[in-house]
RNA sequence: GGUGCCAUCGCCAAGUGGUAAGGCCGCAGCCUGCAAAGCUGCUAUCCCCAGUUCAAAUCUGGGUGGCACCUCCA
């Protein structure tokens, strides 16, 4: 299998440190507030990677952190009267339903930053205890990156002389700008947790390197973790910061091999507050199914940035319905588990760094060799045999397909209009028997009118919403 | 300003040295009472210029145009 290792800029073929464990961490998100776009996109790219992983017969071990401590967080407490866990619990909830309606599975483990304030501290006792890290006049704990020889090599910047020493005149006791807090010392009736350094909050990036240490990492081994993961803007400053902590409080460095996912845009802008576009996860589930959306957020391979718009969408659900209208034609046939040359291919494909692109062809090539051989023999028992299989792994390795076919096509659509629909196709049949097409297309018409195709096939006739 | 990424058919998007995957849209056809669905066929020489090479979308240099990070961010 080949990943591209972000740090190195280049792909490399993927060897874990205990063949066939994987420990794989992905930071995940701060529960302040609804999750959007771009975190379905992280969550979506991980989840595929670790479906990946197993299916190259890798025992995947994966955890991606939820950060409950945080100045937003606590703000939006204020702002609402509420406790911080009123806040953390109430989005926790809302980011796990969501993205189960994506058809994220969930991690192995859910690290809390409340839950791991031992583990940071052990880390940041030890990098004061070897002069990684320093204590100000004030009680604040910060990270020395000029004790660290390998600092910004991860991300492969170099240090703006000029900004650092304006940087220092301006601030504090800092001894070098780029310097980052391991630990907030908070001296009002704030929130705040009691440590071994004063009562404080936690810097941004120790949670991390902190969880990783406690749940993954184990002694001896060279790497803290096989695979370690995130947004691409989360490269700088936080995984090279990470990084830092790491291996100088450590004897390990903390991954192998670093991947990082594009980013989403709207409409060709970057989401962010102040413009007022963040597309959140809740509405666009309101408007499209979960498996569209995540077929869609898919469908382009993982680095590059993604553009999100709903005619690109549209064009997109038409290739899954592809999928679910030859799982239609199968549906109700039993078949045997059976390898084929197609998922061979297939997995070869998002073996390769994740190319969905690739994935996505042999899916098309797939559905459309099947296609045709069962117009041309309808009873074609291998061939059926076969494209169950195929579907079934389709849908374990990629997430796509699992739904009833005839749910997907008719989601959205009460039972009522469903009955009436029904109706009018039995009239229509009549019609259709009885060789009257004026009137049995004027019922078409009358079906139409409720926003759905109708199909007549030697089944009978079946009904799709548009 | 610093660092880095990208530029392939109307749109989305693979391919990174040997003569351009796939999807959407469009056109023609098969099937159908007519449709829909399905199937078949048709549609690009890869931003520009120069270079390396027997051979470049793919490597090098220079342009032009996008974008990201450098502050919280998936």
């Amino acid at each position: 299998m080949q990943l591209y290792d972000s740090v190195q800029k280049t792909k490399r073929e993927f060897i874990p440190q205990e063949e066939p464990k994987v420990s794989l961490y992905v930071c995940g998100p701060t529960v302040y507030d609804d999750a959007h776009l771009g975190h379905a996109k992280s969550a979506l790219v991980f989840d595929l990677l670790t479906r990946v992983l197993k299916a190259n017969g890798f025992e995947v071990i994966y955890a991606r952190n939820i950060t409950d401590i945080d100045d937003k967080i606590i703000n939006k407490a204020k702002e609402q009267n509420k406790t911080i866990k009123e806040i953390t619990d109430f989005y926790t909830n809302a980011y796990h339903v969501e993205m189960s309606k994506l058809g994220v599975k969930r991690p192995d483990i859910e690290p809390k930053a409340t839950e791991s304030l031992e583990a940071m501290f052990e880390l940041i006792e030890k990098l004061l205890l070897s002069d990684h890290a320093y204590k100000t006049s004030n009680g604040d704990v910060y990270f020395d990156t000029s004790s660290d020889c390998d600092y910004l090599k991860l991300s492969h910047r170099v240090q703006d002389e000029s900004q650092k020493l304006q940087r220092i005149e301006s601030f504090s006791e800092k001894r070098n700008s780029a310097d980052f807090a391991l630990w907030k010392s908070v001296h009002d009736d704030g929130i705040s947790f009691e440590s071994p350094f004063g009562k404080g909050r936690p810097g941004w990036h120790i949670e991390c390197s902190a969880m990783i240490e406690k749940h993954l990492a184990k002694k001896g081994n060279k790497f803290a973790v096989d695979i370690h993961g995130g947004g691409a803007d989360l490269l700088f400053p936080h995984h090279e910061n990470e990084a830092a902590q790491t291996r100088c409080a450590t004897s390990h460095v903390l991954a192998n091999y670093w991947m990082h996912n594009g980013f989403v845009n709207i409409d060709g802008e970057k989401m962010s507050k102040s413009l007022g576009n963040s597309f959140f996860l809740k509405d666009a589930l309101k408007i499209y199914d979960g498996e569209v959306l995540r077929f869609y957020l898919l469908s382009t391979h993982y680095r590059a940035n993604f553009n999100f718009n709903e005619e690109d969408l549209l064009s997109s659900k038409k290739r899954l319905d592809k999928i679910y209208r030859l799982k239609k034609r199968l549906f109700g046939l039993s078949h045997k588990n059976e390898k084929t040359a197609f998922q061979e291919q297939l997995l070869k494909a998002l073996s390769d760094d994740l190319n969905i692109s690739e994935s996505l062809a042999l899916i098309d090539e797939m559905t459309t060799e099947i296609n045709e051989k069962l117009d041309n023999d309808a009873k074609a028992k291998e061939t059926k045999s076969q494209a169950l299989s195929n579907l079934a792994y389709i849908e374990e390795i990629l997430g796509f397909g699992g739904q009833n076919p005839y749910d997907y096509f008719q989601q959205g659509i009460d039972s009522k209009t469903k009955d009436e629909i029904d109706t009018l196709i039995a009239k229509r049949g009549e019609a259709k028997k009885a060789k009257d097409f004026a009137l049995s297309d004027s019922i078409r018409d009358e079906i139409l009118a409720y926003g759905v195709n109708i199909m007549d096939t030697a089944q009978g006739t079946f009904w799709e919403k548009i």
